[in-house]
DNA sequence: TTCAAACGAGCAATCGATTGCATATTGGGA
DNA sequence: TCCCAATATGCAATCGATTGCTCGTTTGAA
């Protein structure tokens, strides 16, 4: 029933001491006798002390939260990636606070807005795809914040960033399509102002004509890369006089559309056309045939970000005699093929 | 490069005019001219002034942060309940604070304390179904901190709370399977302590009991209901002498499992044995055949536990002169049964 | 003309933890 | 016995926003 705070003072009183002394001995501070230590302890105990963590983030200036920004919080790839940070920021004893964006670009720059707010002592984001500017990111630089992008980057921010090797999955996709016998394969991608569908499709481009494919660009269809864009682009490509033998999709949803047309059209996957996509959404094992895809090892990527955010807060704390400028890192993980049933036209011995 | 903090002493300094004066006409209080309020917009608006809500917070005694604990947040029935408090609670001013359990009941723990450290205004929690005891939970109350539980909850612990009608939803999706044809149901549960596993098993029960069927132990099968356990469970069943004819899942993966399972061994879903699960997973209308599910109206349990916080947290702010008894709310909102390939053996005209 | 009410803004304390500097106590060496 | 150095705490300011109370001006009604 002691409905209400108990503060350093009221254990203070307790022991006749002050409020000073029981905060450096609640943190260890060597200048505290072992005895005052262990009573200020025991009545801590005793009263339930819960030490109030904002009146600390306003002295400090600091709040123990970190950031994350992410468009969406059920995709597997993000929600691996959010607990690959969480993983890492708790046991430096962080909380996260995660804003998603549902790809909309105001309400990407509203959640940065109540980070802000909240005092974050970082922000890790992966921004919206339409994003069309990015002055509130620089907005977070500004204001001295460790800022960490992961997956979708943007050159122009300079500022650490973790993601994978994109030309490598798509050129690794498109290959293992080529090997299967594919000879017309489309792409789906999305051109807006990211670089990893750049990348994808560099990537793709560079593996057709490395195994002397032509590159047609009727092949490539551009869209959002949700489910129903998927869909859609899919039935364009059934428009063609000579349709693709292959899809490889810069998404997992738009591979899944494309799965859901082929199969209501009655075409063969993976004998009349192969499928490829990109992201291990778990999904993608369960249909019929199970999707093959570029794993992009988000855990791992997630307990990176934050590692990088870890470091670049312990490296702005040291009191820099020589303003010593900011470094931004660039880790780049290497993407894994996961070949399933839609891309398997060769048995395998 | 106005690196650092603008506070409202700032924005004073430069107009000559108190901090008071400034606090007062950010927050448009009427005693503030109208000149001075727009003199002290324009100056913040110059420095680039951005509120401390930490110190705000400190002073005011609450952080306008709401906590929220899932098991996970992937899933997509928690990510729309997610979604759904979100939406309710961002247009009240308020951040979410997302914790995951991964089910780990001292993960659940510990995700209080560091909600509660970071003084959150309320928390929001599907507890984890193996939790051993609730301590933690009714700390949250004696900490006079709002606590609202949704889809999973406790009896003991006099809470606000809204779930769906797990009986009705599970006596709906019998019935369908018994109106299919079906005469030999199983059922996967989990047998812990919460209940709303425990109503949906009593929904299966009553609704084979009311359509004259027995209930069959041997055919209830008790698990995690994951996965992984959705396999084990349904090979357990194909071993009896006379396997059923229907499997109703009170779980999404549960009923994927067996799906999984079927079809390895060559089991003809709906013919041989139909399946319904529970909760609306997206995977569900992409596996093949499609799952039958019920669908728990995710986003508005959201919107409606947000709901129930906002009015506890201004019912306490009166200051009650009549300490007026807290009346904890059930809210029960109505199941919908939604019908795919997996269950439908005869057809609709 | 007079006085109280209305109005606008300032003062200073407060929220709780932290920390640089000052102070008090003790002990040991010269 | 004296003095310096540890050692253990206390003092008071600070972080930034908020708010009850006070004080000086206006304004309008009697």
């Amino acid at each position: 029933m002691n409905k209400e705070k108990v503060t350093i003072h009221d254990i203070a009183k307790q022991l006749n001491i002050t409020a000073s002394t029981v905060s450096r001995a609640l943190k260890n501070h060597p200048r505290i006798s072992d005895e005052t230590k262990k009573a200020v302890q025991k009545v801590a105990a005793k009263l339930n002390y819960q030490p109030n963590h904002i009146a600390a983030a306003l002295r400090n200036g600091k709040s123990n939260i970190l950031g994350i920004i992410v468009p969406w919080a059920d995709r597997s790839f993000f929600s691996s990636v959010i607990r690959g940070i969480e993983e890492i920021a708790n046991k430096s004893n962080y909380n996260v606070m995660v804003c998603q964006t549902y790809e909309d670009p105001k309400k990407e720059i509203g959640s940065v807005e109540a980070l802000l707010n909240a005092r974050v002592d970082g922000i890790i984001v992966s921004h919206a795809k339409n994003a069309i500017t990015f002055d509130h990111l620089f907005k977070i630089k500004e204001r001295g914040i460790p800022l960490v992008l992961f997956d979708r980057s943007k050159e122009e921010l300079e500022v650490s960033h973790v993601g994978i090797d994109d030309f490598l999955g798509a050129y690794k996709a498109t290959e293992h399509l080529i090997q299967q016998g594919c000879r017309r394969i489309a792409h789906f991608t999305n051109l807006k102002k990211i670089s990893i569908y750049k990348e994808r499709l560099r990537g793709y481009r560079e593996a057709l004509i490395a195994n002397g494919l032509i590159y047609d660009e009727s092949l490539v269809v551009e869209s959002d890369l949700q489910l129903e864009d998927g869909k859609e682009s899919m039935l364009q490509l059934l428009k063609l006089k000579d349709i693709p033998d292959a899809v490889f999709s810069a998404s997992a949803y738009g591979i899944l559309g494309a799965l859901l047309v082929l199969k209501e059209q009655g075409i063969k996957i993976p004998e009349e056309v192969a499928l490829v996509g990109f992201a291990n959404e778990s999904f993608m094992s369960f249909t019929e045939p199970s999707l093959s895809t570029v794993e992009q090892h988000s855990m791992h990527m997630g307990n990176t970000a934050a590692q990088i955010f870890l470091d670049e807060v312990t490296e702005s704390a040291k009191k820099s005699d020589t303003p010593k400028k900011f470094i931004p890192q660039k880790i780049i993980l290497s993407p894994e093929l996961i070949v399933r049933q839609s891309s398997l036209k060769k048995k395998i011995n």
